[in-house]
RNA sequence: GGAGGGGUACCGAAGUGGCCAAACGGGGCGGACUGUAAAUCCGUUGGCGGACGCCUUCGGGGGUUCGAAUCCCUCCCCCUCCA
């Protein structure tokens, strides 16, 4: 078996593998002696959704689990629940055992479509940090010195800067090794973000006399806004399990300097296949591709239609919510002013915004432009109440 | 223990008695354009009254003033430096 090829299929995509001797010995070590390694991944409880983002990590599980290795989910709900730092400098807020136990409740089943359930293991690091003791993480701390902690470049610059580094962020990087050394980890993975914490998972685990973890690491996949990192909190990403419609929509709205990446972290589509076309149809292909591998063919299909019909041709989506409207608003005439139609939709969040709206040409009723907030629409439901490009509902 | 900086709208950040519903940037929304919900450009972005107006907003509470995001008191929270 030619290890350095597979080690190079592995590394495809990777920003870090370290070190690539050690994961060549180890699988050629797992093939003879039968034993599958044992591949990390740490997820943050902290949000309800996986994102495109974390399938990057995932996909990269995957192709281990297909060559026979187990990965290992580490939920980090321990961490968690006593806060943690975030890679923007700053502290994130705690989180209680429910609200963590609810995200956690989706999170199999969106991880299952990546992963090989039968080669998975999930974890809960509170199934091991909550068993140490003082004195356990005294012993953890002394394995690690300041000066190499600061060598995290968020830390150095933070010190650098005089802005506050909490004494628990020290410990947060020590605690993730320790998971490394529980779980008996051979390779873990991780966004570029993780490579500092990944290394001392390393230290720690030889300190604690097990051979070290292979660390590798993938890029953090730009999110659905061209800018930063996609990120829960941020907004700009696109969940595992999100309805095919909307996944369809927020891929074709990335800027098209993006396609060429989400075909190559996020499908199995190779780059002859998409490279020629023009960003349009690449991006429809995209968003097609990705609707298809997370709700299958007739989503992805029913999905691209959709989309044709609101976006290309201009024509009503085929569903348009229906809203009743209170007929306390129609006047004694059969009218109904069209800011007080519009508000009772629901689809502005004012009268105000209502207003501004319609003077700013967005609104149409039955296809027709109102023009001016000063008009009474003879109320005969139903009506279709357009704002924008995308916004329909029925009034009846 | 001592000294100091700061909490402003969805986010970041100006503003230090009236001209402040609050600059500017981001985000959001609308429009134009287009090959898409890309990019670019323009507009808009507290609520209520169907123009003039009114109400609520600048960490919480109280006060000074004709008038407070701005001044005073008090409470809460965050941060830095020295020890």
């Amino acid at each position: 078996m030619d290890y350095e090829k597979i080690v190079d299929r592995l590394a495809a995509g990777a920003a870090d593998l370290i070190p690539r001797e050690e994961l060549v010995e180890k699988l050629r070590r797992s093939q003879e002696t039968g034993v599958p390694l044992r591949v990390k991944l740490w997820i943050d409880p902290s949000a309800p959704h996986l994102t495109l983002g974390h399938s990057v990590p995932l996909r990269k599980m995957r192709q281990f689990q297909d060559l026979g290795h187990i990965g290992v989910l580490v939920v980090g709900d321990f961490t968690r629940r006593i806060g943690d730092p975030s890679g923007r400098a700053s502290t994130r807020p705690l989180m209680s055992a429910e609200e963590i136990a609810r995200n956690m409740a989706t999170y199999r089943e969106q991880a299952f479509k990546i992963l090989d359930p039968a080669r998975t293991e999930v974890r809960y690091n509170s199934e091991w940090l909550g068993k140490l003791t003082f004195a356990d993480v005294i012993q953890l701390t002394s394995k690690y010195t300041v000066a190499r902690m600061l060598e995290r470049d968020d830390f150095a610059k933070r010190f650098a800067e005089n802005r506050p580094i909490s004494i628990l962020e020290f410990l947060y990087p020590l605690a993730q090794a320790y998971d490394s050394v529980a779980i008996e980890a051979d390779v873990e993975l991780g966004g570029v973000d993780q490579l500092f914490n990944l290394l001392v998972g390393r230290e720690i685990q030889r300190e604690y006399g097990q051979e070290p973890q292979v660390v590798l690491t993938v890029p953090l996949l730009i999110g659905t806004d061209g800018a930063r990192a996609m990120s829960q909190s941020v907004g700009n990403y696109v969940g595992i399990s999100e309805p095919p419609g909307e996944m369809f929509g927020k891929l074709m709205a990335i800027p098209d300097e993006l396609i060429a990446d989400y075909f190559f972290y996020l499908t199995d589509v190779p780059p002859e296949e998409y490279e020629d076309l023009p960003p349009r149809d690449a991006k429809r292909k995209l968003a097609w591709e990705i609707v298809r591998m997370y709700h299958g063919v007739d989503a992805a299909d029913a999905a691209r239609d959709e989309f044709d019909r609101i976006h290309i041709r201009h024509e009503r989506p085929s569903e348009v919510p229906q809203v009743k409207i209170d007929r306390s608003l129609v006047k004694d005439d059969g009218t109904i002013w069209i800011v007080d139609l519009l508000a009772a939709t629901g689809l502005v969040r004012s009268r105000g915004a209502a207003k501004r709206v319609i003077s700013q040409g967005g609104v149409r009723v039955d296809g027709t432009k109102i023009a001016s907030i000063d008009y009474d629409l003879p109320f005969s439901p139903p009506h279709l109440i357009q704002v924008g490009k995308r916004s329909f509902v029925e009034a009846i």
